[in-house]
DNA sequence: TTAACTGCAAAATATTTGCAAATTA
DNA sequence: TAATTTGCAAATATTTTGCAGTTAA
């Protein structure tokens, strides 16, 4: 069975190697925003004959055709999601790394509005809210993506302390 | 003569070293957000005995103490700004790498608000619109930062290739 | 058959760190 | 003088790339 990112890739003329078959299958059942490293483990556990190299040119080629979009969330890794028909936000958990999408209209709206008065034509945007748990009571294991390494772990640590923006 | 951000040093009990008042006062009088890599290059116009170690700690410091804060445009490298009291955002030209700061209280209230509706308190917030001037004709060369590396300049065109959102 | 793709290892880029020497308070 | 800070070089981490061999169309 052809997964939903492999019939895009066909699509867009791209040779399905199996190593890309995997890769698509890998995305297309992704529900969350995995980076590099997680997508190469979870492709290797579907078919060992998978390099990291290819992993990393497969999401840049994809990437490229509109199919995937990069995201970062802080913590120094690029994150990988499908591409969507309706825009979407996030809002990342900095206790968890957790990510929650949302979406507003409005923003959007908003937001080519300020391009406008700029005299911009807005072309891509990014908006992403870090937020901390109403009742900080239990702070579960983190869930998304792969853990980050002791010394990314730190630099995200770092970078949203808790202070509030003023 | 002491530099504003030399002050902010100072009142947080930091160490002033030689290498700390210069980088305050090239801090101080920068409009733009340098890198680390630009940062350096200024710092060592004025005093040639300082590494590129101790700026990468310096600003790392310096934002943990809540003087500076790091952004991030895309491209791989942190930039830093002097913390502002009001909020502002940013405008980057996609084809210069220019940045252009914005402000919009409203937003702020919206994005509080929406961090509430799904439970959490906002601990801080990204919004950077990426856009295209309008009346492209001529397209002067980047003025801001120094100028990426092949690789990065390349990573950053890949990044915001001109499709706009959906 | 041939243009595109892959694996491997090395390179490029950005940032951090161990340690001995220097410096500030 | 004691605790910090610095410079240097080496270590880390992420991503890209050169090249020779493989494979899809």
């Amino acid at each position: 069975m052809e997964s939903r990112i492999e019939r895009l890739c066909v699509q867009r003329g791209l040779k399905m190697t199996g190593q890309r078959r995997v890769i698509a299958r890998v995305l297309s059942e992704a529900s969350d925003h995995p980076d590099v490293e997680e997508l190469y483990r979870r492709a290797t556990e579907l078919d060992a004959r998978i390099s990291i190299a290819t992993v990393y040119r497969t999401v840049r080629l994809l990437e490229e055709k509109g199919i995937l979009e990069r995201r970062d969330f802080g913590g120094g890794r690029a994150r990988y999601e499908p591409s969507e028909h309706g825009h979407h936000f996030h809002l990342i958990d900095v206790d968890t790394g957790r990510v929650i999408e949302f979406e507003d209209a409005e923003h959007e709206r908003l937001m080519q509005a300020i391009a406008e008065r700029l005299g911009f034509d807005l072309v891509s945007l990014r908006l992403e809210l870090f937020g901390r748990r109403r009742d900080a009571a239990a702070v579960p294991a983190e869930t998304e993506a792969a853990k980050p390494s002791p010394a990314r772990r730190a630099a995200r640590e770092r970078e949203h302390s808790g202070r509030m923006p003023r």
